[in-house]
DNA sequence: ACGATGACTCTTC
DNA sequence: GGAAGAGCCATCG
């Protein structure tokens, strides 16, 4: 699998993460049966400029629940989330744990 | 081809 | 829970 059809696969998941729910890039990569590949996961998600279709970038945080990359960008998706009813406090998810969204279990083939 | 880098994750302290 | 070190792999100069 090279790399466009690998960003395609991690936008395709993260489209699926329900509203008000968050997933971690190391989630994505397990679910594409590729655990170690998190951060080509996050350029992924990064690129997802490149995308056929628009993708919830503001979904995707780190397995800490934390907003990284760029603060003016990462606000931006803490208002996003925050417009979901989650709470968030400085760029990091609080109630992380419960809002965590588990592709590998709750994923909901359409 | 090589070394440095990165929106990461894991284990350990 | 936060910091440090190691692992992983694609992209870039």
């Amino acid at each position: 699998m090279k790399d466009e059809h690998f960003f395609e696969h991690v936008w395709e998941i993260a489209r699926q993460v329900p509203k008000g729910r968050v997933t971690s890039y190391g989630a994505i990569a397990k679910v594409l049966g590729v655990g170690n590949l998190s951060r080509m996961v996050a350029r992924a998600i990064g690129s997802c400029g490149n995308a056929p279709t628009p993708v919830p970038y503001h979904r995707v945080v780190s397995s800490s629940g934390h907003l990284s990359g760029d603060p003016s960008s990462a606000r931006k998706r803490q208002q996003m989330l925050e417009e979901e009813g989650l709470e968030i406090s400085n760029l990091k998810i609080k109630n992380f744990r419960t809002v965590f969204w588990n592709p590998v279990t709750d994923l909901n083939y359409d």
